[in-house]
DNA sequence: CGGCCTCGGTACGGTATCAGACAAAAGGGT
DNA sequence: ACCCTTTTGTCTGATACCGTACCGAGGCCG
């Protein structure tokens, strides 16, 4: 997309890159359709194309040797993957994937990594992006060992609130249950609590934020840290 | 310490370092003692030193917003703090502290930093063990969602073991509780468990590890990937 | 030795969540 | 319109873990 200006595109990474950076990476930037389940990544394999989303929001989700997994990070346009790019680290051992449809850039990993390499202002900024993500999953890590599973899910559905344009996300009982890690009967009563309370609506396949701040409230301990993070490393990104 | 030889120190990072790398680093790293307890960077603040430990265990903590906290990662020889420093991050918002006594090697984050800046294999070198952190973070997460209590004690010992030199670690239950999040009389009793299948000798003050290799089998699920991915990154480090 | 403080063991009731199964409801395709 | 699949709601019993409290045991100090 050589003629993709800086300001028309609403990813912040690539809105947050110095005019000269952002020159040289959209000559090779392509848009995609990111539809629902698209792979981004695959554990342990070398990714061969880094992904900026626009919109949509992607999971990244940890998996044990029996096969148990848990989410571990979400992103859509305020991020972008793979991390181990930024980290000289080829792959990570994750599974990566888009779990509310959208659409974003992509870039050979191959031409990335030497962009990477010789411009430091850009390291940094992906850097800093590297913190955020991780700081998101120690919390996550955080709230799986001390909170609630309806606060979890107030917590994850704000997080997908933060990167949605409007109030409806659209994802399956089964679907938030393997996010959470819980059962997915748990998910139906956990979010028969949050409607009880007027904070969401809940219909068949999505969700609808009813009362954003009040969703934060209950959530309470188990939202805005890592949030705050970002914030000061990167900025806003709505 | 201008006469530290490279072959002589433990740490792993600072060992993988390249010779030049190295004896631009060892100009400026002073040992320190590092007492249980010992503070290596607080929350929100801009880490003074930058710390590569040789021996004992330093703990990765975070903290909610309501005080309630969780481990999310530990080091000893095989890492350094701050992982933000690396990230071009400043500050991060997690308690960094001596959890088994030791010693280590400092180094001021002004030096490092134009270091880092300037030395491209160096920052890579540390960038794989910010993906390693990462990824331990990562597993500890699912750790806390999916696996019962004497799982998680039993990874928690073997990470323990992998950095200390004997059989024995010496710390309270009171202190596992908080490193586990659960309450301290279930530490009690997941301990009771592992010592009933003679895993381990439990010992006021002081945990043994008695049967290796089927303390692994015990953790089986909890224990390993983040192992195997530093092992890919960095290499062995006893 | 006696006192004290830390640390570890145990007990009791309560509850969040699990495991598994089943049934009702909502769509989609032919 | 119908069947068939997907999604959601609900039930039943089990259990892992919690909150709290209390007591014994080990180590340290005068």
């Amino acid at each position: 997309m050589a003629d993709t200006r800086q300001t028309a595109v609403r990813n912040n990474l690539l809105r947050l890159m110095s005019p000269a950076t952002f020159s040289a990476i959209s000559a090779h930037l392509e848009p995609v359709d990111l539809p629902r389940g698209f792979e981004l990544s695959e554990p342990h394999e070398e990714a061969e194309y880094a992904y900026f989303p626009e919109t949509g929001i992607a999971s990244i989700v940890a998996r044990s040797p029996q096969g148990q997994h848990a989410e571990i990070g979400i992103f859509g346009r305020d991020g972008m993957t793979p991390a181990a790019v930024v980290l000289d680290a080829g792959s990570d051992p994750f599974s990566i994937f888009m779990q509310v449809e959208g659409d974003g850039f992509r870039i050979s990993t191959a031409l990335l990594k030497p962009l990477l390499d010789q411009d430091g202002e850009l390291k940094n900024l992906l850097g800093r992006y590297v913190q955020a993500l991780s700081v998101q999953g120690a919390f996550t890590s955080l709230s799986n060992a001390v909170h609630h599973i309806d606060e979890r899910l107030a917590r994850w559905i704000l997080m997908c609130h933060d990167r949605t344009d409007g109030d409806e996300i659209s994802l399956t009982h089964e679907f938030l249950s393997i996010m959470l890690a819980v059962r997915r009967p748990s998910v139906t009563t956990a979010l028969h609590v949050l409607e009880g309370r007027k904070l969401i609506y809940s219909e068949r396949g999505v969700i609808i934020v009813r009362d954003r701040q009040a969703l934060e409230e209950f959530a309470a301990d188990a939202y805005g840290e890592s949030e705050r993070e970002y914030l000061r490393l990167l900025g806003p990104y709505s």
